[in-house]
DNA sequence: CGTGTTTTTGACTTCAGTCAATTAAAGTGG
DNA sequence: CCACTTTAATTGACTGAAGTCAAAAACACG
């Protein structure tokens, strides 16, 4: 958690020590596991340490729609720690591990060490500045520069948190899971993918994304990197 | 701005005062007026004192994305004062005024009065909160429901801040406009709303709304106000 | 090795988009 | 207040991207 704040913002060592000094208890959960549930009132609020895990909601239909992807270091419902109730689910892709912080222990910090309180603020502004990206995504582009944008901003995520190597890497979620993050269908997405094989803009086997030239990629997904408010990198 | 926050956070007649007392300049702005454009580095953050205002990003074709419509009371980029260069542009719907703050002023306040900060946190949550059930509308609603729930949502919000004759309003929007918004086209935009007449859920007239029965609308718009996180009402 | 997912593929449908023309409204300047 | 221009709303005919349905192939795992 402290590696994922000192990406957007400077801590001192006493801050740091402060924060993994907080209070917590660690759980290991299972694939497709519940961590939070829409309508529920947590009491605490969560860390993700390893493992992958999304947000999501569901609308009238039954349709699901992913609204968040997190990856280890995300705080998973800071929203919770100050908002009565949650508005969506948070549910594991992977094998995770969790850490449950009480939600005082988090705005007593935030209020106590102004750096801390600044660093979650700016991650949460992080974190409203991917899904408003997310609308755009969604909203506008279309199937092919859709995917792409989300296998960019996989990519550069894994990196800036040091996993992955580079511009090959594990996509934990099923096709199925792919389409609920995207607006899409699974078959569409399917097809897609093998789309942008066929290409050459990417190789696949599996789950695992090889990008094969990252400049082609970011141009079909129109990606650009300054939404994710991570440190320049070139 | 003061009265927005009360809306989720109760402040003290003393921090009230000292939001009230915060170096500003008040501008006032026409119809289409560019408050912040993508890229910027603002160093001053505004709040809207009356009129509407829309958040924007364009993607690669050109096409144009709203990601948040913004009403009299809201901060259009507490973003940009705590994140380097903004993802978005903001725009004016309407005349409007507009107070500007500058940056390290909200810092202070947020920090030296934790009350203060506490509000403007839960405000970005709860901004944070709508933009995710956005990502949801355009993600999975059809046509209908997509047009039906922003109808809810903004005859909601502006019962919220006490503007608008309940369920009859003014939307200040075109059709393309609504269409960037809820990422159809304007064409289809008019088709809806026509339908959504024909139907019997609202009558129309220009721009102006009136809906002749909540529950139905809310109904077809798969409208469920938890995620405004406003106070609770009936 | 068998059962349940997940991925693929094909055939067909549909919702929403495109293009283009018409009508209506809102300004603008004299 | 009236022609003149521009912007917005409507409508119709046609197209197309993505969805649906259904079945087969490939994996994953006890």
């Amino acid at each position: 958690m402290v590696g994922q704040l000192l990406n957007r913002s400077d801590l001192s060592e006493e801050d740091q020590a402060a924060i993994l000094a907080l209070p917590h208890k660690v759980k290991e959960l299972p694939l497709s596991a519940y961590i939070v549930r829409e309508g529920d009132r947590p009491t605490h609020s969560c860390t993700l340490l390893s493992g992958f895990a999304v947000r999501h909601k569901v609308v009238v239909n039954g349709a699901r729609q992913i609204v968040n992807i997190h990856m280890p270091g995300d705080m998973l419902d800071l929203q919770n720690s100050l908002l009565r109730s949650s508005d969506y689910s948070v549910q594991t892709l992977t094998k995770a591990e969790v850490a449950f912080i009480p939600r005082e222990e988090i705005e007593q910090i935030a209020f106590e060490r102004p750096a801390v309180g600044k660093a979650l603020w700016i991650d949460t502004l992080a974190e409203a500045s991917i899904t408003r990206e997310w609308v755009a995504n969604v909203g506008r582009r279309d199937s092919k520069t859709r995917i792409a944008h989300l296998l960019c901003e996989f990519a550069m995520r894994l990196e800036a948190i040091s996993l992955g190597e580079q511009w090959n890497y594990e996509l934990p979620m099923t096709q199925e899971q792919i389409a609920d993050t995207v607006g899409l269908t699974a078959v569409h997405v399917n097809r897609t993918l093998k789309a942008l094989a066929a290409e050459g803009y990417i190789e696949r086997s599996k789950r695992a994304v090889v990008i094969n030239d990252w400049k082609n990629l970011a141009e079909v997904g129109d990606f650009n990197p300054l939404y994710l408010h991570l440190p320049q990198e070139d």
